[in-house]
DNA sequence: CTGAAAGCGCTTACAG
DNA sequence: CTGAAAGCGCTTACAG
């Protein structure tokens, strides 16, 4: 039971269309120099026979090299969350790497519109053959963006998407459903005059696009009159550049409200959830119902201990692999690609946690 | 600026040992047919350069296929779970293929362990490099992991783990915490000392190993003496070989318990959940919560119409992808892998579930 | 505009 | 036990 069937191959092509093989391959990847009749006659029988190129003897051969560029925040102590783009980035580069792709990586600081920009600026002088990014300032990503339609350098934005932008692709959370998911969560365990608080812990000097979107769509849940909710929705914004702003406004608002008999809820839209767990265990404020984002170290301990009830995972680390490889699918293996990447709105809580760690 | 490092490559190992090519590309295979103390030498400079051999130049050079073979249940109007784990096996195969990959799939039908039997028998008969395969009858695998053994075929087994088994590795879902997850879930809407029903929907002639486990988790969570939990728990086996079985049960525990005050939750331990919908809608059944697995066509119109709260579900596209993935990185890559890989316990609303189609 | 030849890094018979 | 040569399918100068 042998395979009878042998691949079609240049030399395939070649000899049927009475040319050579560095014909065919001119023909093949747009090179010019060739005769449009010849062109054409090689093109047919092409199509004709459905040949495909073989990848590993065509990345052997040309010994090309294809750069990417990848630009996210740099992870720090303040910024854990960028650890694990970082490692899917990796991860897919381990992967690709025998396809002679390289990868220079560039980090910027979270809070600095400055380093954003530069660390963009350098890495399109040196010209990569493609770009990762996160788009976190969107008025300097803008800047740029028709610089780089210009030379031609597709990009895919991981995390944030900008909707009128070039970009090829996006990959990472739908933030307004996303939102929803938190309400809905939020509703399941709360009375129907409960009082809600919507907290945004955010700096004024950071990205903070998404995180808005995420209370829109927690709004929106509320605003559906099939749900005819008598709940309470009272939102809190908290600037983290004003180091006692947190305590005071948490003071003013949730301590201050202990004596309403009414369940209450907080929802805070991004990863600093642990703050808000924080100051809840310290002035034993109970049966608050707590939800947040994102599976930081100090996250993960307080849902364990039963302080938040779920957390919303947004793949961290799929983010980073599956954005190089849509990179690497669309430049090197030439397949279309989906404008819109959305990952799943991961619901967890303390007995599935475990199983979301490193992915 | 310049690459200035340049990878290692055979004939480098080949001048530094004094041998030829050949020599060298003997060793790293083990085809033995080399003086000890060439091959030491050889082996020592290679450690010592940190050598790895070109992938793709090895792949191309040695025309050499590789023949993996699947096993899995045929995906059919009463089993459409593994429609997923069958496309996942297909993009698997699409990524790899290049490298010299044949894959040979079989299936067999779920509820027919001869035809699993015949099935298995016959692929091994036609000695595959490799395995994946769904262990849904254990004793019939058992019967075969042996001779598997001796031919030196590894097997990687997906969606059910047999823990005692010589396969290299296991990729789907923990069904005794999946069990926990869909408790905490149960817990988390209803009162103290409500009524919850654990619904078995299984054929007596089908594999149904993890099915049990989940139930034991389920129960195990409400066994925690923290819990302390008032609730009662009632396991109600159905036997789907009866056609009658169903309504006659669900008449006799569901219906008959309308009466009680209790609050009310139904725990479904697999993807039949749907059944048990229809029938709480057929008969006015409110107020129930329902609980099940997997995004069958049917559980998620269930889902979206609110008759059922939560699915859990077992990432079947990746267990089919992953699985394939692990016999390459094993095989080709010569990676080591992880004998228990858990995917994640994903829990499915009503408003995250188009977020998970797919996946 | 086109072809012949050499080469990418590794593997495979074959000869000795 | 070892080496020299040919070859995997494609690409790259170079010559014409």
């Amino acid at each position: 039971m042998k395979e009878n069937f042998t691949r079609t191959k240049i030399s395939d092509i070649a000899r049927l269309a009475g040319v050579s093989a560095g014909t065919v391959d001119r023909v093949i990847h747009n090179r010019g120099e060739v005769a449009v009749k010849t062109r054409e006659k090689i093109l047919q029988i092409i199509s004709e026979l459905n040949y495909e190129p073989d990848i590993l003897a065509s990345t052997l051969a040309s010994k090309k090299e294809i750069r990417f560029a990848s630009l996210i925040p740099l992870a720090d102590a303040g910024n854990p969350f960028w650890i694990s783009p970082n490692e899917g980035i990796n991860d897919a580069w381990e992967e690709i790497k025998h396809f002679g792709i390289i990868l220079e990586k560039n980090f910027f600081s979270y809070h600095d519109k400055k380093s954003f920009a530069s660390q963009l600026e350098k890495m399109i002088e040196r010209k990569p053959a493609g770009i990762v990014m996160a788009p976190v300032f969107t008025k300097e990503t803008a800047n740029y963006m028709q610089t780089l339609q210009q030379l031609k350098i597709p990009v895919v934005f991981l995390n944030a998407q900008m909707e009128k932008q070039t970009n090829i692709s996006f990959v990472g959370q739908d933030p307004f459903h996303s939102g929803m998911v938190a309400a809905s969560l939020m509703d399941f365990g709360l009375n129907d005059d409960a009082e809600i608080y919507i907290i945004n812990i955010i700096s004024k000097k950071g990205g903070n696009n998404h995180i808005l979107t995420r209370e829109e769509g927690f709004r929106a849940y509320y605003s559906n009159p099939v749900k005819n909710s008598n709940k309470k929705l009272i939102t809190i914004d908290i600037n983290t550049d004003d180091a006692h702003e947190l305590e005071s406004k948490l003071l003013q608002y949730i301590t201050a409200g202990i004596h309403s008999k009414k369940q209450k809820g907080i929802f805070v839209t991004n990863s600093k959830v642990f703050h808000v767990a924080e100051y809840l265990e310290k002035n034993a404020l109970n049966n608050y119902m707590l939800l947040g984002y994102d599976l930081l170290e100090q996250n993960q301990q307080w849902l364990k201990k039963g302080i938040i009830q779920f957390l919303i995972s947004q793949k961290p680390k799929e983010q980073g692999y599956k954005s190089i490889m849509t990179l690497f699918n669309y430049m090197v293996m030439k397949k279309q690609v989906t404008r819109n990447q959305f990952l799943p709105i991961d619901i967890i809580t303390k007995e599935n946690i475990d199983f979301y760690i490193n992915h």
